[in-house]
DNA sequence: AAATCGTGGGG
DNA sequence: TCCCCAAGATT
């Protein structure tokens, strides 16, 4: 690992950020920020959160819903339970929607409703951790906190050119993003930082010839961009085999079952079913004439795929599950539900 | 401290 | 089809 020619200058980041800045709802870009606007910490909480592992493509109708329903952090912590994680569903990682919502009530019971600007508090808050701790920090309060998320890895790999490979790496790297930490606009400059790793810096094909650090990018010197950051190789997904039971009632009702908080989709509205394994007994919730759909529903998960076989039946009003209850037609909709649960649903459907 | 935890888009 | 990737946190 060599050093670069010309140290990376964060104002000359500053400089391209204040003219390539993307525009997000929850941003207050660099103009208004200048003229003295300053972005509500509630906003960039919820944002941060949503962006976990997320795309910012992904994460704008989901914001714009929460902060309508729910303007304030205090709204959002009388929310019920249910209602929070039905306006999740479909985001992915629902730990997030079950530690937003504790995370609301701290901030409401504990901190009057006003979210703390030290690192070492927001630390102590449910779901957020080094990064987003440090992102509330730096963005919403503009303190010098150094954020490193995927993108600021990437961008620090590059400029000093480091193959010791991700997640060994990250202490390095960290160490790297701190030392360019301005005292100047650190705000903007953590968010210009992703920015740059987002448009510029991107994983596959970086356009080096727009980059304001090009000049000082040991790797673009070297030609190593297109090789770093390194990753350490990750494993196959297995292939795991489920049922599903969708079980409506005369009237139109669905027997539908809250999963536990612990575990995957934890916490979310499901289809009561099998264990998901090399091959799941069958464990229907309800005695009934099952019918099977020929279709099965296929859905990857991060670690493994899933191939979900689909059983329907139809009951009559007085018959009791042994799992999971029944809920009116009206107060069905299939959009509350976590995705692949979604995709069973649109099975039944789709014939 | 390696494993767990979703989903959709892109190459 | 398959793998990679996305503003990571938790246990």
């Amino acid at each position: 690992m060599s050093k670069p020619r010309e140290p990376a200058d964060p104002s000359a980041l500053l400089e391209w950020y204040d003219r390539h800045a993307r525009a997000m709802p929850w941003r207050v870009g660099p103009s208004a920020r200048a003229q003295g606007q300053r972005p509500d910490p509630y906003r960039i909480w919820l944002s941060e959160i949503m962006l976990q592992q997320t795309t910012v493509a992904a994460v704008k109708s989901y914001f714009e819903a929460f902060t309508a329903r729910w303007p304030r952090v205090t709204d959002l912590a009388a929310a019920e339970d249910g209602d929070v994680m039905a306006a999740w569903a479909g985001l992915g990682y629902y730990a997030r929607a079950r530690n937003l919502l504790k995370c609301a009530r701290v901030i409401t019971s504990e901190h009057n409703g006003i979210f703390p600007d030290d690192p070492a508090v927001l630390l102590t808050l449910p779901g957020v951790g080094p990064y987003t701790a440090a992102a509330i920090s730096a963005i919403a309060h503009d303190l010098p906190e150094t954020v490193v998320d995927g993108n600021v890895e990437r961008v620090m790999s590059r400029l000093y050119d480091e193959h010791t490979p991700l997640p060994a790496a990250k202490p390095i790297l960290t160490e790297y993003a701190r030392a360019l930490t301005p005292q100047q606009r650190p705000g903007d400059y953590a968010q210009a930082v992703m920015d740059l790793g987002a448009t510029i810096c991107t994983p596959r094909n970086p356009a080096c010839g727009l980059c304001p650090w090009r000049q000082s990018c040991t790797a673009w010197a070297m030609g190593t961009q297109a090789e770093l950051p390194k990753k350490s190789p990750k494993a196959r997904k297995p292939t795991r085999l489920g049922y599903a039971y969708l079980v409506r009632r005369v009237d139109g009702a669905w027997l539908l079952e809250r999963r536990p908080d612990k575990g995957l989709l934890g916490g979310m509205l499901g289809w009561p079913g099998s264990d998901w394994n090399d091959a799941p007994e069958e464990a229907p919730p309800i005695r009934a004439e099952w019918k099977t759909i020929e279709a099965e529903a296929r859905h990857t998960f991060t670690h493994f795929h899933l191939r979900l076989t689909v059983k329907t039946a139809l009951v009559p009003m007085e018959r009791q599950p042994s799992r999971g209850e029944f809920i009116e037609l009206e107060a069905f909709d299939p959009t509350d539900l976590p995705t692949v649960m979604r995709k069973a649903f649109d099975l039944t459907r789709s014939k």
